[in-house]
DNA sequence: TCTTAGCACTCCCCCGGTGAGAGCGCTAAG
DNA sequence: CTTAGCGCTCTCACCGGGGGAGTGCTAAGA
């Protein structure tokens, strides 16, 4: 077993490290030469254990705290575990099974992704993030106006088969119910069925022949729909749940990086800008400290998975933790999660 | 002045014990007689000052950490300062007008609640909860059927002039779209204006006369309807914002404490029922401590006030923080927050 | 009678020292 | 290559003392 720069290292250590990890997993303490030899079942004294422990040291797997403390994997050291040592348990079908019944399809996109994401953070005892799945092929269903006072009307849309957003808009004037239902019935009927983009590019060429009046309100419509569907707005957020779960494996000391990272989930433009990244992956992702370069991150470890809807990507999910959690449980669950999520998702195709 | 016991306090007494919760919410230390004095502008000396602290202490009003430290407000010391020594401090005019440009009426209920959250936790630097509005008279507006695949119908309801509510139902067979429309044009024709339960007697009486098979479902609509505003969702729920603010003011010690408040936000059923209590309460309500009456919510504060529609109580919103907050600050603010919702809410008419 | 200076007392907190214990590295023998 | 033994280092908990802050009390002054 090689690793990334080409050194080598033992059958042996490897097992070793792999219950240290463990181990430090577990009690968050420094392992001791001792404890390591117990431990790992191979029969060693813990002066051969030692004698490893100061190879791994030199690899730059494992440092101690101070002279007279006992190993603590690095940063490289999690690495190496989670790339090369970790047998991750395959979850429990029973337990696949009670996650599949939560996440009902029935109900709507938020909802589930609520669920989902308070279902993550339970089963894992986590912080857990879902975002927003996007939208990228927006075709719209219905249009519905309905006039309010003020020259104020309610757009509702019917996208992509059962989204349903709706929206007020101003308009110049005020239209009557009469006009608002012949708008609505020309508009389902010339474009129910095509993306908003093509839906607009009618539209603009239609008004600039006719300049009909009513035509603008509806141009409105399909740009209030593009604005809610196709930019900024639409994966520009995620959801979460169990941030206090973070708070009960925190040590004393670091309750200011704690804080740190509660403002950076009200912020979300960091949390949103590691998520994004992950899109552009398959399959689970994890990092490890300061692995996803942010700073406020330095202390914790992120497991994402992308989410799926008919093959394509749309959204990520993931869980925050402590460096030291159990990635052989948690690897696992995300992954179940995030693939049960878009299954979800796709039913209601 | 007399206290609810019938003990008289004098005014300097009172004077003075304003000064020191003032300054124990500043700085979060005992206060000596010697700062007191100073901080007084009495011109006395701190044995004049020690003297009166003395009669805080048999009054129940302050108490010292220990023989040598200085005076520390007593939750009773605390109730006695907001009921009569309070002086809010009124907002200013342009922070008011900020606050009111941030409540756009023009948005959906949920995304008006939020910016009401993150706005109040965001000029109070504290955590601030928004309960849900309650919908107690629900007009039907209008109703929408889509059909969708496997006998499923989505249900799309306008309901007290724009408020919008989709869910998905199971029918017993397929419906054709036009069955569907037909639907809805008798539903809209006949029942738009009602409200839920009339529509719902009528659907029930029809559907016993005639045993259509199409009212089964509008009946299941109505039910739909009816579950999703009358029952139990209904404001069953709240948000939340700037939990991490709480942990910035948190001491070393009570991250546990912290902890079991997470907790309790994420489980609701506490801070729900705590939030029940104030929707019949009229106008700020202060909470110190354990007046809240929940465990958890021991070492903290609760600043609510109800915001009601058209003079109707609807909801609550408020802050959590800890005990020794700038309550002559944060009142003013969760006053005019519910007021600018409310109003918010009613320009939606 | 109220205020205030003075004084003794109490308690916290910091500091340095000390001793026990954990655990390591090294060495030398098996 | 493994391991027992030994010395060494570092942490941590404990202890005792000194400084300091702040009080309560008392007695004198306004």
């Amino acid at each position: 077993m090689k690793l990334t720069d080409g050194q080598v290292i033992s059958e042996r250590a490897q097992h070793l490290l792999k219950a240290l990890v463990g181990r430090y997993i577990r009690d968050g303490q420094p392992v001791s030469s001792r404890t390591l030899a117990r431990d790992a079942g191979l029969d060693l004294s813990p002066a051969t254990v030692r004698n490893v422990m100061a190879d791994l040291e030199d690899l730059g797997l494992v440092t101690s705290p101070h002279t007279s403390a006992g190993r603590v994997p690095t940063l490289r050291g999690y690495r190496f575990f989670v790339d090369s040592l970790l047998t991750v348990d395959s979850l429990d079908s029973s337990e696949v099974q009670r996650l599949k019944q939560q996440l009902d399809p029935d109900q709507n996109t938020h909802g589930l992704l609520e669920t989902a994401s308070t279902l993550l953070s339970e089963v894992t005892q986590l912080a857990s993030v879902v975002m927003m799945p996007r939208r990228e092929y927006v075709t719209l269903r219905q249009v519905e106006f309905l006039p309010l006072s003020d020259n104020r009307v309610l757009v509702i849309l019917v996208i992509n088969e059962r989204e349903v957003q709706n929206r007020i808009i101003h308009t110049e004037r005020a239209y009557s119910p009469a006009e608002l239902q012949q708008a609505t019935n020309y508009l389902n009927a010339a474009f129910a069925g095509l993306d908003l983009h093509r839906v607009r590019e009618r539209l603009l060429r239609e008004m600039n022949e006719t300049r009909e009046n009513m035509n603008r309100m509806m141009l409105a419509a399909v740009e209030m729909a593009e604005k809610v569907f196709m930019s900024a707005p639409q994966n520009d957020d995620y959801l979460m749940a169990g941030q206090g779960k973070l708070l009960s494996v925190a040590e004393q000391s670091d309750i200011d990086t704690l804080c740190q990272l509660f403002e950076a989930f009200n912020h979300k433009r960091d949390i949103l800008h590691l998520l994004d990244q992950c899109l552009r992956a398959q399959g689970v992702q994890i990092f490890i400290g300061q692995e996803s370069g942010y700073e406020v991150l330095k202390d914790f470890s992120v497991i994402t998975s992308p989410y799926a809807v008919d093959g394509r990507v749309v959204g990520v999910l993931g869980v925050i933790g402590p460096t030291r959690m159990l990635y052989q449980r948690v690897i696992p669950i995300v992954d179940v999660t995030a693939k049960l999520l878009g299954a979800a998702l796709e039913q209601r195709h």
